[in-house]
DNA sequence: GCTGTTATTTTGACAGTGTCAAGATGCGTT
DNA sequence: AACGCATCTTGACACTGTCAAAATAACAGC
């Protein structure tokens, strides 16, 4: 029975934590937020949670394990909120094109340590990704195309190679998101004019210019 | 007079070094080649160059001086590379803007270390990059915008707001890059096709579907 | 109740990192 | 020849991720 008093939140009741892996996410988390992904350490999440250095490794192979985690938790989190917008009844088609498009880019802009660590190299390039990170995060890009396939359908959108396009477009919000998050756009507000700009670029090849 | 042979390349003809700014970017730019930006190490560097683990700070505020030092000339050569192929006189604009895309991403893809520099977060996002670089950089934007203004007059893309249309497009070519220097798209064959199609939708507003 | 097994956590240690402060070295100028 | 300054080195510090071995607690079966 050990009460630890770390100088801010965490009150041990006991040897054993309890529930040290959840814990350790969302600290983890609020460090990222506070200091950035490279300002990580896991000695001082370690010391935040009020746990030695090494207890994280029984709840994760290592720092990149925890970081997979964390990002598995952004893909079901963009899953979901993806979905709800697309099954809306109350939007038409064009309205959800529109908004997959501007609410991708905002949510990059407003988590976007996660987001760099959903689609950072660290995690793709050297396939040491966790297999529930591969599975969830494969979900969302078939989900992706399977939509864009739909609106190619509807005429929404040029109806060339569905794989392509889905590329391209998703390779414009990307951009877009990658570049205001590290800092080249620097005005938020912009951001949603650019976004409202990628939705015309992408849609006016079929409509006539108003 | 001191000879010092490293196990591989470096010969030492006096205490002082001579060159040691330039021999140090050019192995910086090898052993990232070789090891990715992550696993560059000042030491490691110092010790490749045959010189002790301070001397890099003589010419090199810091580690981020010197990886500011190396995207300059990323922008330096990439701004000569729009430049000759805008000014080239065999191709017609039309040609020229699909080079542009094309050049654009392949030139990523050729150099994504390089690349992942000149526009990552930790030389942009805190405003701790050097005089030099800003100029280099800003002077590049600059000339993109340019040449997309003069795009649209020619009736090649969307005549909307230039700016918005510029970051468009800027941003997809960015994403497409970034995906597959990331590891997301991994078939670098595809990425020619990738963007050929990008060309397409950027330009297809304005000429009926063929 | 006691046992042994297992999951969890800790302490100690190691190799590696960036970088600061002080001292050593040699080139160029007066 | 001697001074000054740019350059380079040695020593040190506070960090980092992670391994091995020991300590501790929870849990199963008897």
């Amino acid at each position: 029975m050990i009460f630890t008093m770390a100088q801010n939140q965490t009150v041990r009741t006991s040897y054993h934590h309890g529930d040290l892996r959840e814990t350790l996410l969302i600290a983890a988390k609020a460090l990222i937020a506070e200091f950035g992904i490279e300002g990580l350490s896991l000695r001082k999440l370690a010391e935040r949670v009020g746990v030695s250095r090494t207890a994280p490794y029984h709840h994760f192979a290592d720092k990149h394990g925890l970081l997979c985690a964390i990002a598995a938790q952004g893909f079901h989190q963009r899953y979901d909120f993806m979905q709800t917008s697309y099954n809306n009844p109350q939007l038409s088609d064009q309205e959800k094109l529109q908004q997959f498009i501007c609410e991708y880019i905002r949510y990059a802009a407003q988590n976007p340590e996660v987001y760099d660590l959903m689609f950072g190299r660290s995690i793709w390039k050297q396939a040491k990704s966790t297999q529930e990170l591969q599975d969830i995060a494969y979900a969302t890009f078939r989900y992706q195309l399977k939509m864009i396939k739909h609106w190619q359908t509807l005429g929404l959108i040029l109806d060339a190679d569905s794989l392509r396009v889905s590329q391209v477009l998703w390779g414009s919000m990307h951009g877009i998101a990658k570049l205001y998050i590290d800092g080249i756009y620097t005005d938020a507000a912009r951001v949603e004019e650019i976004s409202m700009m990628a939705v015309r670029l992408f849609t006016s090849s079929l409509k006539p210019a108003e």
